[in-house]
DNA sequence: TTGAAAGCGCTAACAA
DNA sequence: TTGTTAGCGCTTTCAA
């Protein structure tokens, strides 16, 4: 059996293909008795509108781009929930791509977006150059939200967590529990949440009148090995540490094998905490205390500001910043 | 700018738009001026196929579903890497569907793949009577391949892990160890992995002459709070066991939640070995022991058998199992 | 309130 | 080797 073609319908129905389209589309002037006579035809032949053609012919999409680097990052999935409800809730689909944070692939599922004539993408960049192929998406029509990361020289309505905030935080924490050495595992820092948890992390330690001792900072990549080098480099430095900040989940995942590896006791030895909450940080050893984003509420936002740079192309560009939260466990010695 | 067209490019290189097509689709017969010209048209017009156009023209698309229930297991997310990588490397792009499990919300997405013409669909069927709707879309000439699970009433090309042999090997390692009252934390037993499993725990119990005891299986959802609940109240009963055996990932993390409330030290009190190993299971606590499914390689397997199908429809249907693995860790009191 | 007809961007059969 | 032409399924004027 093929599929049903409108012209199948109106034949079936004894109408026009014109007024078939009309059902569809819930337009008024229609005649009740037409209208079920329509719905009808439709349920006999089991008919599904083409998109394709919908799509060619409207010149517009009911899908919309997620372009994540990393959907095995808890991170990212709870913002892919976010984004999918949203998008579900308003009648639209959503085509998740995957760049594992390589600009080839991204550039790839832009191209692809791009000829599938996506209504608009939600952007993860890899990125502060990203603006150089993004550009010619948005100029084609194709509306693009950022969100957790931005791009240089490229306005666009954004959505992130207030990093500087949640390192303040996580850092102002260790040092009220009196920890006097807190090192920080810094994460990439040409991306957004990079440098901005850095400098929380000096904004605490500034605060409390705490010499910025270089020594205590060390740079990664965002990545579980990093996080696990970097750890172990600094618990056999000569004069460790009696904190970590780290910056992020997969690295503070690192970071934790790299302790146990060398069999050092957390809190008691070196006390821990990561940005990014994971759902099962509790049950990790020991439970981790950790800066919460609300990942499921930034897809969602994240829509939000799509859908309404859909109504008006033209209006200002929207930067929304949602609040983190210190959820404290055991790894800080305070639980 | 608008989105140039063929045309805007056959007219700019100044050829008819057939020729464009050709180029386009490598045809022979294009002579290497003619071929650089175009090529040279499109790059200057930024020229991108309208894959809307091409889908209607075509009747076929290069757009693959991939149906799951949840985006937040562990297991799922190395399915969608395995199945994006694998169709990454063949052209093909994904959609990603997230079913929460819901009918409901399948038989949505099942309509949109329908009416996007998708090529093909990768489905974790939320239910066995799904048949009755996925029927019409294999009968619309949209392949089907099912992963992880399968459906009553309908063959169709198929790949899932060896859950027997899998709970087998958990089970039989708890044997050896020494445990005699080990209990099974059952799941849904109208899913493939939920009854297959359980009979594995009911092989090794019978090759090694236990009686089973049927106060020691308790069945759950494959949710946290299943894992949770049965898990206390295994240890509250009056005869507690001295090893779980836990059905999947989630609920396993439940059990070690709800054993962690309640004090239970594992594997001193009670051993616990789940199916379904996660990345980060050897930094929980206690490091835990886990059958191991290969899903990136099952997502990998998945999309082969669909291309496969896609180029011989008519081919017998193949049903693909993979071995698991026993990943020994702390847990279990082995290691 | 409905129908006829044109055309969205592309491909493929046929002709040249 | 290239161009002409028809048409994929749908929406949208315009006319009736």
């Amino acid at each position: 059996m093929a599929q049903a073609t409108i012209r199948d319908v109106a034949d079936y129905a004894g109408v026009s293909r014109a007024t078939v389209s009309r059902v569809l589309n819930n337009h008024p002037y229609v005649t009740e008795d037409v209208r079920t006579r329509v719905e009808d035809a439709m349920r006999h032949l089991g008919y599904h509108p083409n998109r394709a053609a919908r799509r060619l012919r409207a010149q517009s999409s009911d899908v919309m781009g997620l372009i994540v680097p990393d959907i095995q990052n808890p991170l990212f999935q709870s913002i892919v929930r976010g984004v999918e409800d949203a998008a579900y809730n308003n009648g639209m689909n959503v085509i998740l791509c995957n760049t594992d944070d390589n600009p080839d692939k991204q550039e790839a599922y832009l191209r692809v977006m791009q000829a599938e004539q996506s209504a608009g993408l939600i952007v993860v960049p890899t990125h502060p150059g990203d603006g150089r192929v993004l550009a010619p998406v948005r100029e084609a029509g194709i509306p693009i939200v950022f969100l957790d990361r931005e791009v240089d020289d490229f306005e666009a309505d954004t959505v992130k967590v207030d990093n500087v905030r949640g390192a303040y935080l996580a850092v102002r924490h260790l040092l009220s529990l009196g920890y006097k050495r807190i090192a920080a595992i810094a994460g990439t820092q040409y991306l957004t949440p990079g440098y901005e948890r850095l400098r929380g992390y000096y904004d605490a330690l500034n605060e409390c009148g705490i010499p910025v001792d270089e020594r205590l900072v060390k740079f990664g990549n965002f990545r579980i090995d990093s996080g696990r080098a970097l750890a172990q480099e600094f618990m056999q430095s000569p004069h460790p540490p009696d904190a970590l900040f780290v910056s992020n989940n997969l690295m503070t995942l690192g970071a934790l094998r790299g302790l146990h590896e060398m069999g050092i006791v957390i809190p008691d030895q070196v006390a821990l905490v990561g940005f990014d909450d994971m759902p099962w940080a509790g049950d990790l050893n020991p439970p981790l205390t950790a800066v919460a984003q609300p990942g499921y509420e930034l897809g969602q936002q994240a829509v939000e500001l799509l859908l309404k740079r859909l109504e008006q192309p033209n209006a200002p560009y929207r930067k929304v910043i949602m609040q983190p939260r210190l959820v404290v466990r055991g790894s800080c010695g305070a639980a």
